[in-house]
DNA sequence: AATAATAGTGTTACGGTATAACATAATACC
DNA sequence: GGTATTATGTTATACCGTAACACTATTATT
Protein backbone atom coordinates (compact mmCIF):
# COMPACT_ATOMS: atom_id res chain seq x y z
CA UNK A 1 0.00 0.00 0.00
CA UNK A 2 2.96 2.22 -0.16
CA UNK A 3 2.44 4.99 -2.51
CA UNK A 4 4.40 5.77 -5.48
CA UNK A 5 5.59 9.24 -6.21
CA UNK A 6 7.73 10.75 -3.56
CA UNK A 7 10.84 8.05 -3.78
CA UNK A 8 13.86 7.89 -6.17
CA UNK A 9 13.87 5.69 -8.52
CA UNK A 10 14.54 4.76 -12.35
CA UNK A 11 11.48 6.49 -13.54
CA UNK A 12 12.23 5.15 -17.21
CA UNK A 13 10.75 2.09 -15.70
CA UNK A 14 7.65 4.14 -14.90
CA UNK A 15 7.23 4.84 -18.74
CA UNK A 16 7.85 1.83 -20.42
CA UNK A 17 6.03 -0.54 -18.00
CA UNK A 18 3.15 1.43 -18.12
CA UNK A 19 2.81 1.98 -22.04
CA UNK A 20 3.32 -1.89 -22.22
CA UNK A 21 1.02 -2.40 -19.90
CA UNK A 22 -1.63 -0.33 -21.09
CA UNK A 23 -0.79 -1.86 -24.87
CA UNK A 24 -1.37 -5.18 -23.78
CA UNK A 25 -4.49 -4.16 -21.71
CA UNK A 26 -5.89 -2.61 -24.82
CA UNK A 27 -4.69 -5.69 -27.40
CA UNK A 28 -6.75 -8.19 -24.77
CA UNK A 29 -10.09 -5.88 -24.79
CA UNK A 30 -10.04 -4.80 -28.65
CA UNK A 31 -9.41 -1.51 -27.36
CA UNK A 32 -8.26 1.09 -30.29
CA UNK A 33 -4.51 2.35 -28.63
CA UNK A 34 -4.27 5.00 -31.43
CA UNK A 35 -1.09 7.25 -31.46
CA UNK A 36 -2.88 10.13 -30.05
CA UNK A 37 -3.97 8.13 -27.01
CA UNK A 38 -0.40 6.69 -26.53
CA UNK A 39 1.49 9.82 -26.46
CA UNK A 40 -0.73 11.35 -23.88
CA UNK A 41 -0.30 8.46 -22.14
CA UNK A 42 3.42 8.53 -22.67
CA UNK A 43 3.37 12.07 -21.38
CA UNK A 44 1.58 11.61 -18.49
CA UNK A 45 3.88 8.93 -17.41
CA UNK A 46 6.74 11.28 -17.49
CA UNK A 47 6.52 12.68 -14.04
CA UNK A 48 4.61 11.92 -11.38
CA UNK A 49 2.90 14.82 -11.46
CA UNK A 50 -0.78 15.94 -12.55
CA UNK A 51 -0.35 17.75 -16.22
CA UNK A 52 -2.98 20.54 -17.43
CA UNK A 53 -4.86 19.46 -20.55
CA UNK A 54 -4.01 22.34 -22.47
CA UNK A 55 -0.18 21.47 -21.27
CA UNK A 56 -1.01 18.09 -23.07
CA UNK A 57 -2.59 20.44 -26.23
CA UNK A 58 0.32 22.24 -26.32
CA UNK A 59 2.86 19.25 -26.76
CA UNK A 60 0.35 17.37 -29.53
CA UNK A 61 0.25 20.91 -31.14
CA UNK A 62 4.19 20.58 -31.98
CA UNK A 63 3.37 16.70 -32.65
CA UNK A 64 0.80 17.66 -35.22
CA UNK A 65 -1.44 15.62 -33.46
CA UNK A 66 -3.92 18.27 -33.50
CA UNK A 67 -4.48 21.51 -32.30
CA UNK A 68 -8.49 21.83 -30.36
CA UNK A 69 -9.39 20.77 -27.47
CA UNK A 70 -11.42 17.73 -27.70
CA UNK A 71 -8.40 15.94 -29.42
CA UNK A 72 -7.15 16.01 -25.97
CA UNK A 73 -10.11 15.68 -24.22
CA UNK A 74 -11.15 12.64 -25.85
CA UNK A 75 -8.21 11.02 -25.63
CA UNK A 76 -8.17 11.73 -21.80
CA UNK A 77 -11.84 11.02 -21.58
CA UNK A 78 -10.20 7.23 -22.83
CA UNK A 79 -7.81 6.90 -20.62
CA UNK A 80 -9.50 7.38 -17.50
CA UNK A 81 -12.53 5.36 -18.64
CA UNK A 82 -10.62 2.56 -18.53
CA UNK A 83 -8.58 3.16 -15.79
CA UNK A 84 -5.10 4.28 -17.28
CA UNK A 85 -5.04 7.80 -16.08
CA UNK A 86 -6.82 9.26 -13.17
CA UNK A 87 -8.26 13.03 -12.80
CA UNK A 88 -6.81 15.20 -10.12
CA UNK A 89 -10.13 16.96 -9.07
CA UNK A 90 -8.23 19.58 -6.79
CA UNK A 91 -6.16 20.71 -9.56
CA UNK A 92 -7.99 20.27 -12.67
CA UNK A 93 -5.34 18.11 -14.12
CA UNK A 94 -4.59 14.77 -15.03
CA UNK A 95 -2.35 12.03 -14.13
CA UNK A 96 -1.13 8.45 -15.03
CA UNK A 97 -2.16 5.25 -13.26
CA UNK A 98 0.29 3.17 -11.77
CA UNK A 99 -2.32 0.01 -10.92
CA UNK A 100 -3.07 0.13 -14.86
CA UNK A 101 -5.73 -3.18 -15.10
CA UNK A 102 -5.42 -3.81 -11.54
CA UNK A 103 -9.45 -2.53 -10.65
CA UNK A 104 -8.90 -0.01 -7.43
CA UNK A 105 -10.20 3.37 -6.14
CA UNK A 106 -7.43 5.22 -6.18
CA UNK A 107 -6.27 7.95 -3.07
CA UNK A 108 -3.70 10.71 -4.04
CA UNK A 109 -1.06 12.64 -1.76
CA UNK A 110 -0.38 15.89 -3.53
CA UNK A 111 2.32 18.20 -2.57
CA UNK A 112 1.91 21.50 -2.91
CA UNK A 113 5.16 22.63 -3.06
CA UNK A 114 6.56 20.49 -5.82
CA UNK A 115 3.63 19.63 -7.45
CA UNK A 116 4.52 15.32 -7.07
CA UNK A 117 2.03 13.10 -6.60
CA UNK A 118 1.41 9.97 -5.50
CA UNK A 119 -1.15 7.45 -5.95
CA UNK A 120 -2.00 5.41 -3.00
CA UNK A 121 -5.28 2.95 -2.58
CA UNK A 122 -8.27 3.52 -0.66
CA UNK A 123 -11.20 0.79 0.48
CA UNK A 124 -14.04 3.03 0.20
CA UNK A 125 -16.72 0.09 1.71
CA UNK A 126 -14.10 -0.16 4.93
CA UNK A 127 -13.33 3.24 5.43
CA UNK A 128 -15.82 5.93 8.03
CA UNK A 129 -16.70 6.87 4.25
CA UNK A 130 -18.27 3.61 3.35
CA UNK A 131 -19.77 3.09 6.71
CA UNK A 132 -21.20 6.53 6.97
CA UNK A 133 -22.76 6.04 3.00
CA UNK A 134 -24.21 2.60 4.20
CA UNK A 135 -25.92 3.99 7.06
CA UNK A 136 -27.74 7.11 5.07
CA UNK A 137 -28.61 4.67 2.47
CA UNK A 138 -26.21 6.12 -0.17
CA UNK A 139 -24.64 3.69 -3.29
CA UNK A 140 -21.25 5.21 -3.69
CA UNK A 141 -19.79 4.75 -7.02
CA UNK A 142 -17.14 6.38 -7.08
CA UNK A 143 -14.83 8.38 -4.59
CA UNK A 144 -12.64 11.57 -4.98
CA UNK A 145 -10.03 10.92 -1.75
CA UNK A 146 -7.29 13.69 -2.06
CA UNK A 147 -4.90 14.95 0.25
CA UNK A 148 -3.15 18.51 -0.14
CA UNK A 149 0.15 18.93 1.87
CA UNK A 150 3.98 18.39 2.09
CA UNK A 151 5.73 15.50 0.74
CA UNK A 152 8.79 13.92 2.56
CA UNK A 153 10.94 15.84 -0.09
CA UNK A 154 9.92 19.39 0.69
CA UNK A 155 9.57 18.87 4.60
CA UNK A 156 11.65 21.45 5.90
CA UNK A 157 11.48 24.28 2.83
CA UNK A 158 11.21 27.68 4.08
CA UNK A 159 7.59 28.28 3.27
CA UNK A 160 4.61 27.84 5.26
CA UNK B 1 -21.85 11.10 12.51
CA UNK B 2 -25.14 10.70 10.43
CA UNK B 3 -24.65 13.24 7.57
CA UNK B 4 -27.15 16.01 7.16
CA UNK B 5 -29.07 16.28 3.74
CA UNK B 6 -31.00 13.76 2.29
CA UNK B 7 -33.84 13.40 4.89
CA UNK B 8 -36.71 15.37 5.30
CA UNK B 9 -36.98 18.39 7.87
CA UNK B 10 -37.84 21.27 8.51
CA UNK B 11 -35.55 23.31 6.30
CA UNK B 12 -36.29 26.97 7.39
CA UNK B 13 -34.54 25.48 10.13
CA UNK B 14 -31.37 25.07 8.22
CA UNK B 15 -31.25 28.60 7.01
CA UNK B 16 -32.29 30.50 9.57
CA UNK B 17 -29.84 28.51 11.92
CA UNK B 18 -26.94 29.02 9.74
CA UNK B 19 -27.15 32.16 9.12
CA UNK B 20 -27.26 33.36 12.87
CA UNK B 21 -24.82 31.06 13.98
CA UNK B 22 -22.58 32.53 11.16
CA UNK B 23 -23.60 35.71 12.33
CA UNK B 24 -22.65 35.48 16.01
CA UNK B 25 -19.37 33.89 15.13
CA UNK B 26 -18.60 37.13 12.84
CA UNK B 27 -19.54 39.04 15.71
CA UNK B 28 -17.67 37.27 18.30
CA UNK B 29 -14.07 37.10 15.97
CA UNK B 30 -14.60 40.83 14.98
CA UNK B 31 -15.23 39.79 11.42
CA UNK B 32 -17.50 41.62 8.50
CA UNK B 33 -20.50 39.85 7.34
CA UNK B 34 -21.69 42.04 5.07
CA UNK B 35 -24.71 42.11 2.74
CA UNK B 36 -23.11 40.74 -0.25
CA UNK B 37 -21.49 37.71 2.44
CA UNK B 38 -24.74 37.09 4.08
CA UNK B 39 -26.82 37.11 0.56
CA UNK B 40 -24.49 34.37 -0.80
CA UNK B 41 -24.67 32.64 2.15
CA UNK B 42 -28.25 32.37 2.58
CA UNK B 43 -28.90 31.45 -0.95
CA UNK B 44 -26.04 28.39 -0.46
CA UNK B 45 -28.48 27.92 2.79
CA UNK B 46 -31.60 27.27 0.76
CA UNK B 47 -30.79 23.94 -0.79
CA UNK B 48 -28.98 21.12 0.08
CA UNK B 49 -27.14 21.10 -3.14
CA UNK B 50 -23.64 22.71 -4.55
CA UNK B 51 -24.15 26.11 -6.52
CA UNK B 52 -21.74 26.98 -9.07
CA UNK B 53 -20.28 30.73 -8.97
CA UNK B 54 -21.80 32.15 -11.61
CA UNK B 55 -25.39 30.69 -10.35
CA UNK B 56 -25.06 32.94 -7.60
CA UNK B 57 -23.78 35.54 -9.48
CA UNK B 58 -27.27 35.70 -11.37
CA UNK B 59 -28.93 36.14 -8.52
CA UNK B 60 -26.57 38.67 -6.87
CA UNK B 61 -27.05 40.92 -10.62
CA UNK B 62 -31.23 40.09 -9.88
CA UNK B 63 -30.86 42.11 -6.21
CA UNK B 64 -28.05 44.43 -7.29
CA UNK B 65 -26.09 43.00 -5.17
CA UNK B 66 -23.11 43.42 -8.23
CA UNK B 67 -22.60 42.15 -11.47
CA UNK B 68 -19.05 40.68 -12.22
CA UNK B 69 -17.16 37.46 -10.88
CA UNK B 70 -15.35 38.66 -8.65
CA UNK B 71 -18.11 39.71 -6.25
CA UNK B 72 -18.80 37.11 -5.60
CA UNK B 73 -16.03 34.28 -5.25
CA UNK B 74 -14.69 37.22 -3.00
CA UNK B 75 -17.73 36.20 -0.76
CA UNK B 76 -17.42 32.77 -1.15
CA UNK B 77 -13.56 32.87 -0.43
CA UNK B 78 -14.54 34.55 2.75
CA UNK B 79 -17.30 32.11 3.51
CA UNK B 80 -14.74 29.24 2.63
CA UNK B 81 -11.98 30.38 4.49
CA UNK B 82 -13.51 30.99 7.49
CA UNK B 83 -15.33 27.53 7.20
CA UNK B 84 -19.13 28.57 6.28
CA UNK B 85 -19.18 27.10 3.33
CA UNK B 86 -16.61 24.37 1.30
CA UNK B 87 -15.86 23.81 -2.13
CA UNK B 88 -16.90 20.55 -3.68
CA UNK B 89 -14.34 19.63 -5.88
CA UNK B 90 -16.21 17.57 -8.08
CA UNK B 91 -18.58 19.71 -8.95
CA UNK B 92 -16.76 22.74 -8.84
CA UNK B 93 -19.35 24.59 -6.85
CA UNK B 94 -20.13 25.69 -3.76
CA UNK B 95 -22.48 24.64 -0.60
CA UNK B 96 -22.95 25.85 2.89
CA UNK B 97 -21.23 24.06 5.67
CA UNK B 98 -23.63 22.37 8.30
CA UNK B 99 -21.58 22.88 11.55
CA UNK B 100 -20.13 26.54 11.24
CA UNK B 101 -17.67 27.00 14.24
CA UNK B 102 -16.98 23.36 14.58
CA UNK B 103 -13.15 22.70 12.88
CA UNK B 104 -13.67 19.73 10.82
CA UNK B 105 -12.62 17.84 7.78
CA UNK B 106 -15.78 17.33 5.73
CA UNK B 107 -16.63 14.25 3.49
CA UNK B 108 -19.38 14.86 1.09
CA UNK B 109 -21.70 12.58 -0.49
CA UNK B 110 -23.11 13.34 -3.68
CA UNK B 111 -25.85 12.01 -5.72
CA UNK B 112 -25.55 12.17 -9.30
CA UNK B 113 -29.17 11.94 -9.79
CA UNK B 114 -30.79 14.61 -7.85
CA UNK B 115 -27.81 16.75 -6.96
CA UNK B 116 -28.40 16.27 -3.39
CA UNK B 117 -25.20 16.39 -1.42
CA UNK B 118 -24.73 15.48 2.09
CA UNK B 119 -22.20 16.72 4.78
CA UNK B 120 -20.49 14.23 6.79
CA UNK B 121 -17.12 14.24 8.52
CA UNK B 122 -13.87 12.22 8.18
CA UNK B 123 -10.84 11.85 10.58
CA UNK B 124 -8.26 12.10 8.48
CA UNK B 125 -5.24 11.34 11.27
CA UNK B 126 -7.33 7.68 11.92
CA UNK B 127 -8.18 7.10 7.82
CA UNK B 128 -6.08 4.77 5.72
CA UNK B 129 -4.91 8.08 3.68
CA UNK B 130 -4.03 9.41 7.13
CA UNK B 131 -1.83 6.25 7.92
CA UNK B 132 -0.64 6.02 4.60
CA UNK B 133 0.58 9.48 4.54
CA UNK B 134 2.82 8.83 7.91
CA UNK B 135 4.68 6.29 6.30
CA UNK B 136 5.39 8.44 3.17
CA UNK B 137 6.30 11.36 5.48
CA UNK B 138 3.62 13.13 3.55
CA UNK B 139 2.26 15.86 5.88
CA UNK B 140 -1.36 16.56 5.02
CA UNK B 141 -2.94 20.08 5.35
CA UNK B 142 -6.38 19.46 3.65
CA UNK B 143 -8.10 16.79 2.13
CA UNK B 144 -10.92 16.29 -0.69
CA UNK B 145 -13.16 13.75 0.52
CA UNK B 146 -16.55 13.48 -1.65
CA UNK B 147 -18.41 10.14 -2.98
CA UNK B 148 -20.53 10.16 -5.75
CA UNK B 149 -23.25 8.06 -6.34
CA UNK B 150 -27.34 7.20 -5.54
CA UNK B 151 -28.93 8.58 -2.44
CA UNK B 152 -31.73 6.68 -0.90
CA UNK B 153 -34.51 8.95 -2.23
CA UNK B 154 -33.22 8.07 -5.92
CA UNK B 155 -32.90 4.59 -4.95
CA UNK B 156 -34.63 2.76 -7.85
CA UNK B 157 -35.07 5.55 -10.16
CA UNK B 158 -34.84 4.18 -13.72
CA UNK B 159 -31.49 5.32 -14.62
CA UNK B 160 -27.73 3.11 -14.75
C1' DA C 1 -13.64 64.48 15.37
C1' DA C 2 -9.67 64.19 11.99
C1' DT C 3 -6.46 61.08 10.24
C1' DA C 4 -4.31 56.97 8.84
C1' DA C 5 -4.61 52.17 8.06
C1' DT C 6 -7.17 48.31 6.76
C1' DA C 7 -10.77 45.78 4.59
C1' DG C 8 -14.41 45.47 1.23
C1' DT C 9 -16.55 46.62 -3.28
C1' DG C 10 -16.91 48.03 -8.39
C1' DT C 11 -15.09 47.24 -12.89
C1' DT C 12 -12.31 45.88 -16.82
C1' DA C 13 -10.02 42.57 -18.92
C1' DC C 14 -8.35 38.22 -19.49
C1' DG C 15 -6.87 33.27 -18.92
C1' DG C 16 -7.93 28.39 -17.85
C1' DT C 17 -11.17 24.48 -18.20
C1' DA C 18 -14.55 21.88 -20.76
C1' DT C 19 -18.17 20.49 -24.06
C1' DA C 20 -21.84 20.60 -27.90
C1' DA C 21 -22.45 19.85 -32.53
C1' DC C 22 -21.37 18.49 -36.94
C1' DA C 23 -18.16 16.86 -40.70
C1' DT C 24 -14.71 13.59 -42.17
C1' DA C 25 -11.67 9.62 -41.86
C1' DA C 26 -10.22 5.22 -40.21
C1' DT C 27 -11.17 0.70 -38.44
C1' DA C 28 -13.83 -3.48 -37.48
C1' DC C 29 -17.25 -6.72 -38.95
C1' DC C 30 -19.93 -9.40 -41.97
C1' DG D 1 -16.70 -4.76 -50.81
C1' DG D 2 -20.40 -2.70 -47.97
C1' DT D 3 -21.98 -1.42 -43.61
C1' DA D 4 -21.60 -0.16 -38.87
C1' DT D 5 -18.84 1.54 -35.50
C1' DT D 6 -15.27 4.18 -33.65
C1' DA D 7 -11.97 7.89 -33.84
C1' DT D 8 -10.43 12.40 -35.47
C1' DG D 9 -10.82 17.32 -37.30
C1' DT D 10 -12.97 21.74 -36.66
C1' DT D 11 -15.82 25.58 -35.19
C1' DA D 12 -17.91 27.73 -31.80
C1' DT D 13 -19.15 28.52 -27.29
C1' DA D 14 -20.02 27.96 -22.29
C1' DC D 15 -18.34 27.70 -17.73
C1' DC D 16 -14.85 28.56 -14.07
C1' DG D 17 -11.61 31.68 -12.00
C1' DT D 18 -8.30 35.65 -11.18
C1' DA D 19 -5.06 39.82 -11.90
C1' DA D 20 -5.00 44.55 -11.53
C1' DC D 21 -6.55 48.96 -10.38
C1' DA D 22 -9.89 52.56 -8.73
C1' DC D 23 -12.94 53.63 -5.22
C1' DT D 24 -15.63 53.27 -0.79
C1' DA D 25 -16.51 51.90 3.85
C1' DT D 26 -15.01 50.50 8.18
C1' DT D 27 -11.78 50.34 12.00
C1' DA D 28 -8.08 51.96 14.79
C1' DT D 29 -5.24 55.84 16.32
C1' DT D 30 -4.43 60.32 17.72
Amino acid sequence: MNPIGFEQHDHTCCVDHGVEAVEAYCKAEGLQFTEVRRRVLEMLLTKHRAFGAYEILDRLREENLGSQPPIVYRALDFLVKHGFAHKIERLNAFIACHHPGQSHSPAFLICRVCDAVAEAQSQPSRSMLGSTARKAGFTIERTVIEAVGICPNCTGDADT
